[in-house]
DNA sequence: AGCGAACCGTAACGTACGGTACGGTTCCGC
DNA sequence: GCGGAACCGTACCGTACGTTACGGTTCGCT
């Protein structure tokens, strides 16, 4: 599950491929959903080519996810020093990011066709953009509350659940309206006071004491 | 906006028309999507009928959207006489109102093709269940909220901030999960364990301070 | 220069499905 | 009992779209 993809590696997909894959994911976005038609015109190549590459339908929609994960990889806090501020500030970076990814376009397109995929129940789209998008944030949040548990600034028993509620302060309802089609207003200003305000919530819950020369 | 929406009145179906919605759901919820035949045939009707009642698809749909929200109408909590305790348990009861909702077959299954439909952009499928669920739980716990603030139980400035926060706190990143095909096992003890959970987190959040005697 | 692989553009095929038409049946009002 | 409205079951139509097939072109290799 976590070994990187015998089938659909990200690596060896040539320039060209990564162009269509492009025109794949801005067609989502202005559109709403594909038709193979479509994408071959808007990548100027032909339908034989696209099903030689990726198989069917899916597998071009699969390989589209996948794409565009990696495109938004970025890279792991170095959780070895760390002080409170050094924690907040990662914190809030990661809400920062996280409500900037879900917010935008490409994402919503992603998660949208993702959703419908899952209702239809054949293939596993849904899957791979939970795997991509809400699991990997818990992967790499996690050593950072580790440490910040560690250095006793943060106290909880079970990392998973601490995830969970940063997870739910920072979105809050932002996902499922957008995915809906309401706009909630997310400004570049508003997105940076969300991650505050949900940083210091997390902080206020998860915390440790910092009672003056308190044990 | 507010008023009862001229045109798809709940109230004026009859029971033949209702069993009709009963079965879009059902179908809904097996297959993950709808044929008008498919329709016609599980409710033993003829797709002539269905297109005389409801227009087109999207007029099916959306009828079965307002059905299915008229079933989980609730009644109002009584704000009048509250104390700490009635207010605990009354936020405790939405969350996990709230949490028994968005798990169940039926609100998967219409979000799921709500979601779709917004992709595809034509109709307010996704408006009309936004207003149903996530903006008809805001309207119910408001006043509870106001409530509170009003005893001097709660402390904010704005309860639509208040009010999704709570919402965070409840439905983390369960909806999106649920919505991806993802089964974050929701027992009826785990829905009860994370309602309870929410609700002391948001108290300790936006609990006034109850320092001994202090103001 | 000559060959073959890869690829483009377009046409073609089959099917699924939304929507319509129609004959037959039930049932209600008179 | 009779006429008509409502409705069922089925057949039908048009279109959209996934998938395949094919002729023509480019390009690298020898």
């Amino acid at each position: 599950m976590l070994q990187p993809e015998r089938d659909g590696a990200v690596e060896d997909l040539t320039p060209r491929q990564r162009d269509v894959l492009d025109a794949v994911l801005r067609l989502l976005v202005e559109e709403g959903d594909l038709t193979m038609a479509a994408v071959a015109r808007r990548a100027s190549c032909s339908k034989e080519t696209l099903y030689k590459w990726f198989g069917d339908r899916e597998g071009l929609l699969t390989a589209a996810v996948r794409w565009q994960a990696s495109k938004v990889r970025v890279m792991p806090v170095d959780a070895g020093n760390l002080d409170l501020v050094a924690l907040t500030e990662s914190l809030e970076g990661f809400a920062r990011d996280w409500l900037k990814v879900i917010s935008s376009d490409t994402s919503i397109a992603l998660n949208r066709v993702a959703v419908s995929h899952t209702a239809s129940g054949k293939g596993n789209l849904g899957a791979i953009v939970l795997e991509n998008g809400r699991f990997a944030l818990a992967g790499r949040l996690k050593p950072v509350l580790e440490a910040g548990k560690r250095r006793g600034y943060l106290a909880f028993e079970d990392s998973e659940t601490a995830f969970r509620t940063f997870f739910g302060l920072v979105g809050r309802d932002v996902q499922i309206r957008l995915l809906l089609g309401d706009w909630p207003g997310l400004t570049e200003a508003a997105v940076a006071g969300d991650a505050a305000r949900a940083t210091q919530q997390f902080l206020a819950l998860y915390g440790a004491r910092k009672d003056p020369r308190g044990q």
